[in-house]
DNA sequence: ATTATTTGACCATC
DNA sequence: GATGGTCAAATAAT
């Protein structure tokens, strides 16, 4: 928790840095003859980054205790949540009288996020030849934590987490099930997205790595073309080409630093998935949410979204910096992806771009 | 030595 | 109580 939170500040104050640099950009630019062209794209910048930073600050606020203590607590669990040793207690080794310690949590946060987490299943089908090679991953370093064996289902489903959940706090899961009627078709449901940075290979495709652990156990690890990780990875690094390129000069010149393979926009429309009827949740919402005025021309939808709700670049931002989850997932609770649905989005940037009137700006060290 | 997997047990939910 | 999800000690792999 403690290294989210950490997190969490270091985006906050990156945005506002990010957001004073650009500013100072564009007190350049008003002294120059510069074109109008730029000087929108700098304030869409800079706006957007002050609505990331707002967001974060609303988000990091209602993170972390209880809804009734809401209006007192809201810097604390920016700053103040008691340091919680991630060593193991004594007692109890258990990770959930870990968060019961915490105090000014309710024990219960954690499984509750989680269960809001954003939820989507991809259906994966591994070819002989993967089978024999070990299919190749998604990107992500997973980390195998649990197998179980599902009642009615003919393979044990495994249970995976980030490599990096503890170094980056990257909270991610995934649940492998292989299929009873196909065996060569894996159900993979992802939960959570990634914070951590190590999903940007994702956008180009790794080439097949052996994972041939699971080959022997009966349940494969199989995870490629995974549309929504890929859009997640674009946006993870479309975030890292904003700051990257905000920290230069305009839009024009990230082009040599950051750039959408082809590939992945083919991915992002790539029907290769399904969604599980309950907390589904398609990236590609995210995707289109995070509008940007470096967005793709080729995209005509996602540039909907940025011509139309410029605000919802909070949540591409948001969503970077892996907020309350709970949060996101009630907002893209009427899931569908940009391309079928871009009305979805509206509601989802709309409803909650508000800032919540009672939150506790001034709380003395919520800046600090 | 470090990192990952296996697996039985624990816990929450239904 | 049954089930699914997670933890963590033991074990294996690197």
């Amino acid at each position: 928790m403690e290294q989210r939170l950490n997190w969490e500040q270091g985006t906050l104050i990156s945005e506002l840095i990010q957001g004073m640099e650009l500013a100072k950009q564009l007190r350049v630019h008003l002294g120059t003859a510069s074109s109008a062209e730029s000087r929108e794209v700098l304030v869409q910048k800079i706006l957007s980054s002050y609505e990331n930073a707002l967001m974060l600050l609303k988000l990091s606020g209602s993170m972390g205790q209880p809804p009734q203590q809401q209006q007192n607590v809201g810097a604390t669990s920016g700053n103040c949540v008691p340091e919680s040793p991630l060593s193991i207690n004594g007692g109890s080794p258990r990770s959930d009288d870990f968060d019961k310690d915490n105090n000014n949590q309710d024990p219960r946060d954690v499984s509750k996020k989680r269960k809001m987490m954003p939820r989507w299943t991809d259906q994966v089908k591994v070819s002989s030849e993967n089978m024999l090679e070990g299919p190749h991953d998604d990107g992500y370093s997973w980390r195998k934590y649990g197998q179980k064996d599902i009642l009615g289902a003919k393979y044990p489903r495994s249970y995976y987490r980030c490599t990096y959940r503890n170094t980056k706090n990257c909270w991610a899961t995934k649940q492998v099930q292989r299929s009873d009627e196909d065996p060569t078709v894996f159900e993979v449901t992802y939960r959570g997205t990634h914070i951590c940075s190590h999903g940007n290979q994702a956008v180009i495709p790794p080439p097949a790595s052996p994972e041939k652990i699971d080959l022997k156990s009966n349940n494969l690890n199989n995870n490629n073309n995974n549309p929504q990780l890929q859009s997640q990875d674009i946006l993870l690094n479309l975030r890292k080409g904003l700051r990257v390129n905000t920290q230069g000069l305009d839009n024009k010149e990230m082009a040599p630093s950051f750039s959408f393979p082809s590939t992945s926009f083919g991915y992002l429309k790539s029907e290769n998935h399904s969604f599980s009827p309950s907390g589904v949740l398609d990236n590609n919402h995210f995707f289109g949410s995070f509008s940007s005025p470096f967005m793709s021309p080729a995209t005509p939808e996602l540039n909907y979204f940025s011509a139309s709700h410029s605000q919802s670049d909070n949540f591409g931002g948001i969503l970077n910096t892996h907020q309350s989850e709970s949060d996101l997932t009630g907002l893209i609770s009427a899931n569908t992806s940009a391309t079928n649905s871009p009305i979805m989005d509206l509601d989802f940037s709309l409803d909650h771009v508000e800032f919540d009137p009672n939150f506790p700006f001034d709380t003395p060290g919520f800046f600090s």
